[in-house]
DNA sequence: GTCTATAGCCAGATAGAC
DNA sequence: GTCTATCTGGCTATAGAC
């Protein structure tokens, strides 16, 4: 059900039917794009070239097809991202910026051709606005865990970062990742021509600059 | 039309009619939890303890209710913040960590409340996810003219802060300030207890060194 | 200004033909 | 598996009484 690698993949769904493949598809992209409400059981199957029924047919409801996906989503994201910590810590010169980069480039290259990975983090904030973290055992789960081997990941490569400040740091740098997908529009109107790299560097500079302060302890 | 300060008040609208103000008040509630499709105008006048044939005798229609409420807001978020930047900048001894802490502090005192504040903020990453931005130019030259304002006072702050640089820096703390009242419940779940002076100052230490090394240019 | 009643529409879900 | 047809219900907006 989980796939591992993503990057330079989009429609790479792998359920036994096409037309359910279609369907996961067509969804992901509408709800994204509009929200859940905002999208109708009518748009998912225009947009997938089918018949009204074939959501209930394969899925129970539209709420269920929601849920199949945001799930599956975010098991690849995480998994992803699980894979790239475990590669960058196993090398032996591996440097925080070594770790930050490859984290988010993938992710800025993502956001700009509009596929998967920015999806997923779109759902992921529609998901946080709806406050239904903390609801869902599995999500929360999944990025419980994901934070945990992050925070031990930055404590490898930055010796001495104290437990909570590692946690802290971890909220921080993911609120770096996900804003220029959210706010891509607004990238563009005010870096006009931005390219990844420009965006990735950033990121990976304030990102270090940023968790090497958090070596200094609380006070102000 | 705009109220320039409203930090620890929340229901300030200045319409001339109670029932007006209490849809408003109702229908930025209901909107910021579950979205513009996701609330219908039965749950605002229900909310607001009024007729449903409310909303049209006072806004026309539930779209023109919706981009009122949003103009209003994204105003006095910005009115605000723009006073902020003046009377830091106007003080001689003024640092850079001084002006984050000002911009940070009230914000994150309102997502804790869970009031305004936090609700204008969760009102522009909807409209980010909408892909809206770019059409609204009310909006549009608002913002424009917020992060200018920013961009000269880092640089003023940051002597020898290239103009690039500094615009990059401006979207990169807006992404510092955002993330903590998008993801509050995950805040409460990684950091149990954490307040108001925790996070903040988190910000404005990360802010500053990540804003710092913008200095050093852009090559890796 | 505030209400009730309702028009007109579109939603999600399902039954049943093929 | 895929389709058409349809049920049921909620939605926005409005007409018109008070």
């Amino acid at each position: 059900m989980f796939v591992l690698c993503m990057e330079n993949t989009d429609n790479n769904f792998e359920s036994s039917s096409d037309t359910r493949n279609r369907l996961l598809y067509a969804a992901e992209k509408l709800f994204c794009q509009r929200g859940f409400e905002g999208t109708s059981v009518r748009d998912i199957t225009a947009e997938a070239g089918c018949n009204i029924a074939a959501v209930n047919y394969y899925f129970g409801s539209k709420e269920k097809l929601y849920e199949e996906l945001f799930h599956m989503r975010l098991s690849e994201k995480i998994q992803g991202h699980m894979k790239t910590i475990e590669q960058v810590c196993a090398r032996p010169d591996a440097t925080l910026e070594d770790l930050l980069r490859e984290l988010v480039r993938p992710t800025m290259e993502s956001a700009l051709r509009g596929d998967t990975w920015s999806r997923v983090v779109r759902f992921l904030v529609r998901e946080a606005l709806h406050h239904r973290f903390g609801r869902d055992k599995i999500a929360e789960e999944l990025i419980d865990k994901f934070f945990e081997r992050l925070a031990a990941a930055f404590r490898q490569l930055l010796p001495g970062l104290e437990k909570r400040a590692a946690w802290r740091a971890v909220l921080t740098f993911e609120s770096l990742v996900m804003h220029p997908i959210l706010f891509f529009e607004m990238y563009d109107l005010v870096l006009p021509g931005f390219t990844v790299k420009e965006i990735t560097e950033q990121i990976v500079r304030v990102g270090a600059a940023g968790l090497r302060s958090c070596l200094k302890g609380t006070a102000e």
